[in-house]
DNA sequence: CCACTTTTTTAGACATATCTAAATTTTATT
DNA sequence: AATAAAATTTAGATATGTCTAAAAAAGTGG
């Protein structure tokens, strides 16, 4: 039996695989899932146990194949019920996250199979990350973040990577969401903050917020 | 915070007090839980602690308002979301349970709301069982079990009292659903069990069977 | 009303998951 | 290479929820 607290740090674990090639250290564990580097540490010993990740002390951390199947399983079931919640519920994009890591631990395999099939399929969730495979696979979405992107080039949002109320709450002030087209106007080399222009208006945005939008380029 | 412990043996005191006048037992707790008494004991100190329960060492115990309101809000959210599994995703009434038992933890008012706005407020669950309102009612839903009836009487079959594979499944296999009409032919005094006509067939069942379905009177 | 049975509670253990503080290992710096 | 700094692990505590076995209270029948 997995509890959901190693759940949660095998999804934990899977976020930040993703985000670089190098193996997963115990503080950045530790700050993803804010709890203490102590706790990491014997939650790993667990999670070794069960041959869920690769782990020799003090050298980080990895999955193994049976932890990443699992941790992609999780990320399947929470972005199909965010979609869910938006799409049939009407919920606000901006609060699904907080009830989607409830829903995310149900045991049924079945139970997400036949949501699956109720939402036809859906291919991304409401903030246009790609849901995945029943099989473990990820879809590439072909998308970069926004501050990579060169002065004058136009694309189209395409999806955020940080499920957050109050970043959520900014981005529906600023007009942004999955679909806005978006002109870079100018990158100021200070703070790497951006001028943009948002169907047709101008806005200024800080490179934290560029930095968690993808873009997918249009010419 | 209430934990999904605490939640579960709440749940089961309310089921317990609806079944009799009386105080509900420790050991009848333990066994409508699937636990030792001496594990209910433990809790007990903690629900008296939460004033969620009337409690009196070796007297039994009742629900508090609080309690019951609380009781009442997980059996609501139970009933709805069987309701969801069954008429949208097209879960088969018997195997909905156990995946019901673990939405019926999730904490979000909202989630609950929308979800029976989303299924238009039903007013009875997949077995007949009435839904609990958002204020903590329990509509009656005006039936006899059905080995309480006379010979020749006929009813129709508005619920179950058993949520259990082995039993739904017996129920299928005699045609017996919600809405299937029931005419007692003959009462057995030995053991309690009844010759029926269910939809111009006959059958027989134990009592057992019988005092689990329940019955709307017709002429 | 007294012994016997049943029920309930307490005592003492154990497993999970967390924490703080201390110890250890790795890494970076001079 | 020695030492300082940072990262990680271990040790020891705490809280929850469970268990078995033993003690205590309540109920029951002669």
């Amino acid at each position: 039996m997995i509890t959901l607290s190693e759940e949660n740090y095998i999804k934990a674990i899977l976020t930040l695989s993703l985000k670089s090639l190098e193996k997963v250290s115990t503080n950045s564990i530790a700050s993803e899932i804010g709890t203490t580097a102590a706790s990491v540490s014997d939650m790993l010993k667990k999670l070794l146990e069960k041959k869920l990740i690769n782990y020799e002390k003090y050298k980080g951390v990895s999955l193994t194949n049976k932890g990443r199947v699992l941790a992609t399983t999780i990320i399947r079931k929470h972005r199909l019920w965010e979609t869910f919640l938006v799409d049939c519920l009407n919920f606000d994009w901006s609060e699904v996250h907080i009830v989607a890591e409830q829903l995310e631990h149900i045991q049924s395999e079945k139970l997400i199979d036949k949501l699956d099939k109720f939402l036809e399929h859906p291919e991304f969730d409401p903030h246009g990350e790609p849901i995945p495979t029943k099989e473990g696979i990820i879809p590439n979405s072909n998308t970069v973040p926004l501050n990579k992107l060169n002065t004058f080039t136009k694309g189209l949002v395409m999806g955020v990577t940080l499920d957050e109320k109050k970043f959520l709450h900014y981005l529906t002030k600023l007009n942004i969401s999955i679909g806005t087209k978006i002109t870079i106007e100018e990158k100021i080399d200070f703070d790497n903050s951006l001028n943009i222009k948002i169907n047709d208006s101008f806005h200024h945005v800080s490179s934290n917020v560029a930095k968690h939008l993808l873009i997918k380029i249009i010419k």
